[in-house]
This record gives structure tokens, C-alpha cells and sequence, in this order.
DNA sequence: CGCGGCATTGAAATTACTCAAGGGGAGTGG
DNA sequence: CCACTCCCCTTGAGTAATTTCAATGCCGCG
């Protein structure tokens, strides 16, 4: 009897969504609360690589969560220069700040053809009033985002171009090897250098002399679309890495 | 009648705390959800200028609304060096990141003494099942302050030291603006040049020297405790300052 | 074949940092 | 009241990091 009930609470939990999956790991969700958040976002969309989903300043926006593909968060000055915000992988939020503030601050690219499924504010906000615990569980995935965009400022802020770019790229490893798309040896990355540069704050002609000075240190290498950690263990020293910000630490309400 | 009812109702909110202060500008708080929201935080501390409240890594913290002075939160790197996340001025949240995470992964430290309410973790989770228009709030006022942190995060990446400044000093106005504390004139700061360079990830040496410029072509003047902004409109201009991040467009949620 | 996007490298210019020194004010102890 | 210290602000000079400008090669695509 028993038995049959963990069996189907096991099924529940393996016909996760991404989004289910995500929120998951903050708070342990109870089959009603996964079919609520199932209802949520039924309808799949994709977009093409380049085109943006969300411009700066727009209001009205839906929310996403991106299913496959990389997206790119960033902001636009007024003199055409770009800061990357932030890049988005399978199981994350797109574009949830722009939904809450009702007006967009940042714009979305896909950075690869992407598939996501849309949540409509509206939806959202009935899905709390329903069950609480999903409020709780979507605070805590913002504060997570917003966690990751702390260390963010850290290493524009503070570090150099080398740490900068090693620790960067280390923290898109930890993320992807959470979602099951990388490991300690590497990850398939298909951002260019251009927008490595907007990213970490340099120029593209100084991110690829310091992307030589990294392969020659024998830490890491960025090519072809790959990112390989030559040296994982002294690469994380190099970097000053503590991944702690990144973890998921289990559910805090049960 | 009908009138006696609204002066209640407009004595509930003379009476707001800075937390249902902050909140109702995102969500419409009913009175009994202001209730809820006082009975959160009745205990009043206080604490001295320098003394960390909160230490990276540490775990199982409270959180607090400011209720009077400045705080910083920062980040410490290995080497000693710091970076300043944000300053926290009346009304904002200490810590509510550190608490939904469970570990900090910030410090945080009074600037000036500073006067508190403390906010327990489970008091909010209660918070959030009784009315869960309160956790659509929260979550607003996160998305609120991950937006600030992502502009920072804009000038500190992409800004020249100049711009940068000027756009910080702008920002801390406009919020300050925002709870009374501040002005087209300028406002007063309790930061050091020092603290200052660890917001905007220059070094004082260099923060000193820019103020300066700032100073001579007749932007705004850095002196004594206290910003004065010598030419609001050109250092708008100047700076590329567009607040509309920082604008509380009123409740969503009626 | 030509074009556009991306990667690579050199050289010069700029920005910001480090080191160093000095001044002023507030607090403290003699 | 004075000497002393500490913290913060200020300025100069030399150095290091990073950008800009410029040129070249590679590759995929129409």
C-alpha cells in the first residue's frame, strides 16, 4: 500500500517539468501543487537564435522558462555599448523581473534557437493565491538568480580580467552540470567572444588574449563551441571559485 | 459612516510601518493584511556603525527592514578585497536574500547606527500561507532590489569611472527622494570616499580624483557627509540616468 | 567568388592603479 | 592644553592593466 503511493509519487516527480524540477529544489512540492504548476505554463513557443523576446523598456511581458537553447539577459547604454546581465540555461526564469515590475529593465536574446514555455502573469499570480508554498518556492528561485547576479557584480567589480573570465566560466559549468549538461572536463558553450566580452565587462580583443593566457596557464580552453577545464582542481584555486552560492541545498519548507 | 470608515482606514495607513510602507506600493494591503504584515516585526533592535549584523557564510539568520540609517552589504574576497553589493536605506530589506537561501552569501554592516525590525524566517513562511497577496509584495520588492543591483552591475561593467559615479550618487538620490530623505539638491551620505570606491569597484585614490572632476565641471559636489548636485539636468545627461527602475508605478495587485 | 561574422595579433593610447607623502580633524591619554 | 594616533581626504609620479585602432586569416554561406 505504501509501497504503491511512494510509486506514484515517484511518477509525479519523474514527469517533472522543467519548471516543477526547478522548484522542486527549494520546496518539496505535493502532487496538487505540481498539477497547479503544470497548468501553469501549457503553451510551448519557440524562437530563433538572435532575435530578442523581450526589449528593454516593453510592458506586458509574459514569463518564460527555457526548456532548451541558451538565452542572454542584458542591458543597452544609450552609446550602443552592452552589459550581459546574465546568460539563461534549460530550468531557468526568463524574463520573471519584467513580468513583477510590469516594465521591462533589460532585454532577452536567444543565444541558440530556443524552446521555452510561456507563464502569464495573471496565471501566476492565481497559482499563488492557490497554494502559498509555490510563492514561496518562486521567491526562492529569484533569490537564487539574484544570487548569481551578486557574484556577478563581485567579479566585474573586483577581479581581474583572468580571474574574472576563469571564475565565469567555472560558475556556467557548476550551473550546467546541475541541469546534466556538463561536468568537470567541460561543457558545450555556444556563446562567441563578443558576447563572453559584454558579459565580464572587457573588451573582445582583451578577453582573447586573456583566453590564450588561460590556455597556456593550462586551465582551461574555449574553442569551437567547447569550453574545457584543462586543470579543474587549479582552476578553481586560480579563480578563487566557492560554488556555495550556486548550491541547492534541498527543500526549506517540507 | 461611509466617511468614518475611510479615516480609519486612512489612520491604518498613516500608522504604516516602513514594511507595509514598502509593500503597499506593490500590492493593495487590505487592512487585515497590514495586521498580519505589523504582527511580522514587532521586535525593535538597534545596532552601531562598523559592527557586521551578518557575515558571509553564516546561516540561520533573521532578516530586517531598516527603519533608520545606513547599512552595506558586501562581499569579501579571498585577497581581502571588497565589493559593495548595495547600501540599504529606511525602509529596505537586510538580509532577505540571506535568509530565503538559508546561508548569506553577503556580509552585512551599519554604516551609521542604524534601528531595526527583525523579521523571523518562519514568521514570514506563516506570513505567506495567510495571505498570500503578502508573498506577491515580497517577491515584488526582491525583483525591485535584484534591479538595482543589475544596474549596478551595468555601471560597474560598462560605465567609465566618471559616469559611474555620477550614476551611483544619482541612484542613492532618487531612492533617497523616494522616502524623504533626499532632493533634487542633493542629500546627506555617510559614506566614505573609501566605502564609495568599494561600491563602484575603483580604488579611492581614483574615486577621490574623479569626484573631483565631477566637482570642477560643475556636476555635483562630494564634501563633508553630504552630495550636493550642482546641475541635476546635466548630470542626468552626463550620467545617462534613467530611473525608471527605480519608479514604484503602484499596485498590480489590486 | 565575395561577403560577413568571428578569432587573432601588434602597436599606440588611455584609463586606472599603486606607491608615496602630506594635511586636517576628531578623539584620547598624559 | 598638548602630543599622539587614527581615519579620511588630497595630490604627484610612475606603473600596470585594458582599450582602441588596425590589419590579417579563417570559415560558412549565398
Amino acid at each position: 500500500m505504501i509501497k504503491s503511493w511512494m510509486a506514484l509519487k515517484m511518477d509525479v516527480h519523474l514527469e517533472n517539468s522543467p519548471l516543477s524540477r526547478k522548484l522542486g529544489v527549494f520546496v518539496a512540492l505535493s502532487q496538487s501543487e505540481v498539477t497547479v504548476l503544470n497548468g501553469l505554463h501549457q503553451r510551448r513557443r519557440t524562437f530563433v537564435a538572435g532575435r530578442d523576446l523581450v526589449d528593454q523598456g516593453q510592458s506586458d511581458q509574459a514569463a518564460y522558462i527555457l526548456c532548451s537553447g541558451w538565452a542572454c539577459s542584458y542591458k543597452l547604454l544609450s552609446d550602443g555599448q552592452r552589459q550581459v546581465v546574465d546568460f539563461q540555461i534549460p530550468g531557468d526564469f526568463l524574463g520573471l523581473r519584467s513580468v513583477l515590475l510590469r516594465v521591462s529593465d533589460h532585454s532577452i536574446v536567444p543565444v541558440t534557437d530556443i524552446e521555452v514555455t510561456e507563464v502569464h502573469a495573471a496565471d501566476l499570480l492565481d497559482a499563488f493565491a492557490k497554494t502559498p508554498r509555490l510563492a514561496a518556492a518562486v521567491l526562492w528561485a529569484a533569490s537564487r538568480d539574484e544570487a548569481i547576479v551578486v557574484e556577478h557584480l563581485v567579479g566585474v567589480g573586483r577581479r581581474d580580467a583572468g580571474e574574472r573570465l576563469a571564475h565565469f566560466l567555472l560558475e556556467l559549468g557548476t550551473r550546467l552540470t546541475l541541469v546534466g549538461m556538463g561536468s568537470k572536463a567541460g561543457y558545450a558553450c555556444p556563446l562567441s567572444q563578443y558576447m563572453l566580452a559584454d558579459a565580464v565587462g572587457l573588451s573582445a580583443v582583451h578577453v582573447n588574449r586573456v583566453l590564450r593566457q588561460l590556455r597556456e596557464k593550462g586551465l582551461l580552453t574555449f574553442r569551437d563551441g567547447h569550453v574545457t577545464f584543462d586543470n579543474y582542481a587549479k582552476l578553481i584555486e586560480f579563480a578563487q571559485f566557492d560554488r556555495s552560492y550556486l548550491d541547492e541545498i534541498g527543500p526549506l519548507l517540507k
